[in-house]
DNA sequence: TAGGCGTGGCT
DNA sequence: TAGCCAAGCCT
C-alpha cells in the first residue's frame, strides 16, 4: 500500500490549497454550495468539457431553478434544454432522482455519500463530489483528473479503466484528503488536472505540487495513468428518409431504449441488414426495398428517390454512422398508426429536441435547396 | 466485467 | 484524417 508520511501529507495539502485559494477558476456553480447547483453541474460535467457546460448550466438554472421545478418539468422541455450536450439519459435520470428527492426524502438532501449514490444517475464520483463540496464530508471524488493526478503523484500503475481500480485510488485519497476542507481539496485536484497536470501539453515544471510528483521527479510522466485502449466505433449505414407532405416533414421519435432515446430525427432505415437479407440487390434495388419496408402498410405506391446532396457521417463513442439522404413527396398525410412519429412544419422544428446528427442531416438537405434555385 | 451511451476540442 | 480525451453511470 502506497503511503505518504503525515508531514508530507500536510505539506501537500498546504501547497495545493494555498494555490487553489489564489488561483481557483471562477465558475457559475462555484458561487455557493447549494447541493442542487453542485449536482446539476456535476451531471453536466460528466465526460463533458467545462467550456461546453457553462452556457447549458446557466440556461438550465433559469428554466429549472430548483429540485421541485426539475421534478415537475415536461420531459420534452428537459430534453430540449439538454439538446447538443449528449448522453441524454443523464437528464432523464436527473429528473427521476429529483422525483425521488421530493417523494422519498421530502425534498431534503441526504448528506452521506452512500445515500447520495442511491439516487439514479449519481455514481461514486458524483456522490463524492456532492458530499464533499455541498456537505463537507471527507469523501474522495475520483474522476479522470483524480486518476491522472494521483497516478502521477504516486506512480500508481493500476489500469484506470478497470472498475476495481477506483477502490485503490479512493483508499489512497482518503489518507490525503484534509478533514476540514474536503470539497476544496477535490476541486483543487480538478483545477490542477485542468491546468498544470493536463493529459497533453502538461506544465509540471511550474506546478504548485511538482515537489510531490514522483513521476515528474523520475521523468516518467508519460507512463501514467495506465489506461487500456478503447474499441473502434463500428460502421453503420442508413438511409435517412426526408418525407415531405403539404403539412411538413415526417419526424420519428427514437425509441426509449435506443441510441439518442426520445429525440426526434428523420426516420432511418438500416442498410446493412437490408443488404444482408438481400445480398444480390444493387443500389436502386436497396432503395426500393427500403421504401417497401417503410411504407409497408400504405396502399399507395411510394418511391424513394436519392437526393443529390453530400452523405452525412457522424461518430458516436461506439458507432460511426454513414447516412444517405433519400426522399419522397407525399400529397397527403401518411398513415402513422404503426409509426412513432409526426409531421412537423419547418417552424415547429425548434420545439423538438434534435440530436446533432439530425442537424447535420438538415444542413445537408439544405444544400439541395441552394443548388436548385 | 465490458459494452452502451454524445459531443466537441485538439493534435 | 483518425484517434484521443473531457468533472461517468447503467446494465
Amino acid at each position: 500500500m502506497i503511503k505518504w508520511s503525515d508531514e508530507k501529507t500536510k505539506a501537500f495539502q498546504k501547497a495545493l490549497l494555498t494555490w487553489y485559494d489564489t488561483n481557483k477558476r471562477d465558475l457559475p456553480w462555484r458561487k455557493d454550495h447549494e447541493p442542487y447547483h453542485i449536482w446539476v453541474s456535476e451531471i453536466m460535467l460528466q465526460q463533458t468539457q467545462v467550456n461546453t457546460v457553462i452556457p447549458y448550466y446557466e440556461r438550465f438554472m433559469r428554466l429549472f431553478p430548483s429540485v421541485n421545478a426539475l421534478a415537475n418539468a415536461p420531459e420534452s422541455q428537459l430534453l430540449k434544454a439538454w439538446e447538443g450536450l449528449g448522453y441524454y439519459s443523464r437528464v432523464r435520470n436527473m429528473q427521476r432522482a429529483a422525483q425521488q428527492l421530493v417523494q422519498d426524502y421530502a425534498g431534503r438532501w441526504p448528506h452521506s455519500k452512500a445515500e447520495l449514490q442511491e439516487l439514479v444517475g449519481i455514481g461514486p464520483y458524483t456522490a463524492g463530489a456532492i458530499a464533499s463540496i455541498a456537505f463537507q464530508q471527507p469523501e474522495p471524488a475520483v474522476d479522470g483528473n483524480a486518476f491522472r493526478v494521483f497516478s502521477q503523484l504516486l506512480e500508481i500503475d493500476a489500469d484506470i479503466t478497470k472498475p476495481q481500480t477506483r477502490a485503490l485510488f479512493e483508499k489512497v485519497i482518503r489518507q490525503i484528503i484534509p478533514i476540514d476542507r474536503p470539497g476544496d481539496f477535490n476541486q483543487a485536484i480538478m483545477d490542477l488536472g485542468a491546468s498544470y497536470m493536463t493529459p497533453k501539453n502538461s506544465d509540471n515544471a511550474h506546478s504548485p505540487v511538482r515537489a510531490f510528483n514522483q513521476a515528474y521527479l523520475d521523468d516518467r510522466l508519460n507512463e501514467f495513468p495506465v489506461r487500456s485502449k478503447r474499441q473502434k466505433p463500428v460502421d453503420k449505414h442508413y438511409f435517412a428518409l426526408v418525407i415531405r407532405t403539404p403539412a411538413g416533414f415526417l419526424f420519428q421519435q427514437r425509441a426509449s431504449n435506443a441510441l439518442l432515446a426520445k429525440l426526434w430525427m428523420f426516420p432511418l432505415i438500416d442498410i446493412d441488414s437490408l443488404q444482408e437479407a438481400n445480398p444480390d440487390l444493387d443500389e436502386s434495388g436497396l432503395l426500393q426495398m427500403a421504401g417497401k419496408q417503410f411504407f409497408e402498410d400504405t396502399e399507395l405506391q411510394i418511391e424513394l428517390q436519392y437526393l443529390d446532396v453530400p452523405a452525412v457521417s457522424h461518430t458516436f463513442t461506439h458507432q460511426k454512422w454513414h447516412l444517405t439522404l433519400v426522399s419522397a413527396d407525399l400529397k397527403s398525410k401518411p398513415d402513422l398508426s404503426h409509426f412513432s412519429g409526426k409531421v412537423v412544419s419547418e417552424d415547429e422544428f425548434e420545439q423538438l429536441a434534435l440530436p446533432t446528427v439530425q442537424k447535420k442531416l438538415w444542413a445537408a438537405f439544405q444544400t439541395r435547396q441552394i443548388k436548385l434555385f
